[in-house]
DNA sequence: CTGTTAGCGCCTTCAG
DNA sequence: CTGAAGGCGCTAACAG
């Protein structure tokens, strides 16, 4: 049996409320003032008996909005990405809006599909969580016309809205909180650099708020997330080359934090014991991991929640300028970055 | 300045390629047969340069079919849950169908609305990821008349189809595993009961299972996910009365197998030494926490591939019975289910 | 206060 | 092979 369902539409409940569309229109607008409470009731009680709903589509059709934002991320997998998601979502329920979820999976080409997929459904907006994302697909984005929100992180040479972490102050609160405990040594650790700016960010401000500290050596290093050996190999080298002095490992982001955990793992180097650990973004795992591994944890759920009242903002043509809109990181202080003697 | 975007409509690629709508709407529908050669470049070039792109909307209204498929999760920040959306979203993919990915927060008011909202796009069908969904929140469901399969869980007194574990021999393979690496106390635990019907038959399957063995003590408790001392309360006093023997914990899902780490945290009872544990749902971190927790990993991306699967047989018609469709799971044994001497 | 009418963008007969 | 006309469900003038 071919499910045929056959909903009920606005004419089914005029005849059946024995009035003209119109009216039952202004009831499903809240016009209320505009219809008599005989006429109201009646149209009420139809909806009721037909359980009736209003066909978005065609509603979307005539008026030219349809209340229909996308959200674009690069791998649902990530946690980082899913609190962002549910920021984003809380957002959507309270303004009225319905969000599209599309994965792109980290395949270059699933972008470009799904931009293309939103638009033909008519989305007003377009949130794009770049986290993980890698940078050809990123540049394809800046054809659309739609407004658009990027979450994290910025496109060289394209000026579009950005929500995202203030990297400056996070990365400075790692750093020296590492130093306060007495770390001498320090390698900040990142999937390769590129040209994305967070890292950069982070980054730069690692190597300035070392400069600030004397006696405290710091280099960087870039590892792939599937490349197992190198990982091994850079934290290994990195270990040796500092057996003097406490060294600690200052991890970009919670996905790599995972697999260095694994190569500390491998090389029998505990961390909090033998080398410090301080990864950017929470994991709930965080505490069950030898004696627990610090993090810096991002208002996730925040930055969503902005991302997409900017989104609207633009849609409302509220929004003029471009702007660049950074929350602060919390430093979750456990046993990976024990103070030193 | 507001967005207008004023897409382009099939008449404007009419125009441009001086021809009827008729004819860009065939070429739109690949009835390329019915086109001369000429006339198909003109259209092909006029899309190309106008960017032409069909409204869903407006075709779904014409058609009515939208091609869209609705997910309704209770709670995405469920790892579980991610891993069977990536798998939906594959079969969607190469389906053609597009997914509306609602979150329910686990708010027992949010489905019935994401239900309405659902159907109010139109949506082909729906799946339903029941994983840590109320009780409440599922009996609500049974109104919607659309195409529609269950993940993970049943509802009592009401036939759909289900895509989910094979709990039987998963529970079995379980608790098998830790007797014969020599756990003679074994405590099954779960969330409240209820009428779950996965929580049941895992229990009774590792009822069955212990009433194999002689020798083997077995119970069962329930605890909430968010009550951290009646679960410290619960496992300690397990872990005291059998004092005497090597126990073990088998625990029923993922979600609550990081609480029940945490709280063998909190009690200093270390896993793989002093008590064995072995959850269900595997975890990305389950190598990390100590020696390893051993995990039953289900075949989530599978489940959710066939879950869509199913669905679409529904749309098309083809399903005429209602059937449950299990999948295995896979034992991974780590250091916190290691062999007793 | 209420109903009539004309499309929104597209697909689908039905005639050329 | 091609085009004109009608209508999917709904809203927004425009008249009563």
């Amino acid at each position: 049996m071919k499910h045929k369902a056959a909903r009920a539409t606005i004419n089914d409940v005029a005849k059946a409320a024995k009035t003209g569309k119109t009216s039952v229109s202004r009831y499903l607008n809240g016009e209320h003032h505009a219809l008599s409470p005989d006429l109201k009731q009646r149209i009420e009680q139809a909806i009721a008996a037909l359980d009736y709903r209003p066909n978005q589509m065609a509603r979307g059709l005539k008026r030219g909005r349809t209340r229909l934002i996308g959200l674009i991320i690069a791998d649902i997998t990530n946690p980082y990405s899913v609190d962002v998601l549910c920021g984003i979502e809380a957002a959507c329920r309270a303004r009225g809006f319905t969000l599209l979820v599309c994965n792109t999976n980290n395949e270059i080409d699933q972008e470009q599909h799904y931009l293309q997929l939103l638009s033909s459904y008519q989305v007003e907006g377009i949130v794009v969580n770049a986290v993980g994302m890698r940078e050809e697909a990123l540049n394809r984005l800046q054809q659309s016309l739609l407004p658009m929100v990027l979450i994290d992180r910025k496109i060289p040479d394209f000026s579009c809205d950005v929500v995202g972490l203030n990297n400056v102050q996070a990365a400075n609160d790692a750093t020296e909180h590492l130093v306060k405990n007495g770390y001498r040594a320090l390698l900040f650790l990142s999937e390769p650099l590129g040209l994305v700016n967070t890292r950069l960010e982070r980054l730069q401000a690692f190597r300035q708020c070392c400069a600030g500290h004397t006696g405290v050596l710091c280099e960087n290093a870039e590892a792939a997330l599937s490349d197992a050996a190198a990982m091994d190999r850079i934290i290994l080298d990195f270990y040796r080359r500092h057996a003097d002095r406490p060294a600690a490992l200052l991890v970009a982001n919670g996905a790599l934090t995972l697999q260095v955990a694994r190569a500390m793992r491998r090389l029998d180097l505990d961390w909090g014991r033998k080398m410090g650990l301080l990864g950017f973004d929470e994991l709930e795992w965080a505490e069950l991991a030898g004696d627990g591994i610090t993090t810096l944890k991002q208002p996730t759920w925040q930055i969503g929640y902005a991302a997409l009242e900017r989104v609207i903002q633009r849609i409302e043509g509220e929004a003029t300028t471009i702007e660049e809109q950074t929350f602060h990181g919390e430093l979750v202080v456990r046993g990976s970055t024990r103070p030193l003697a």
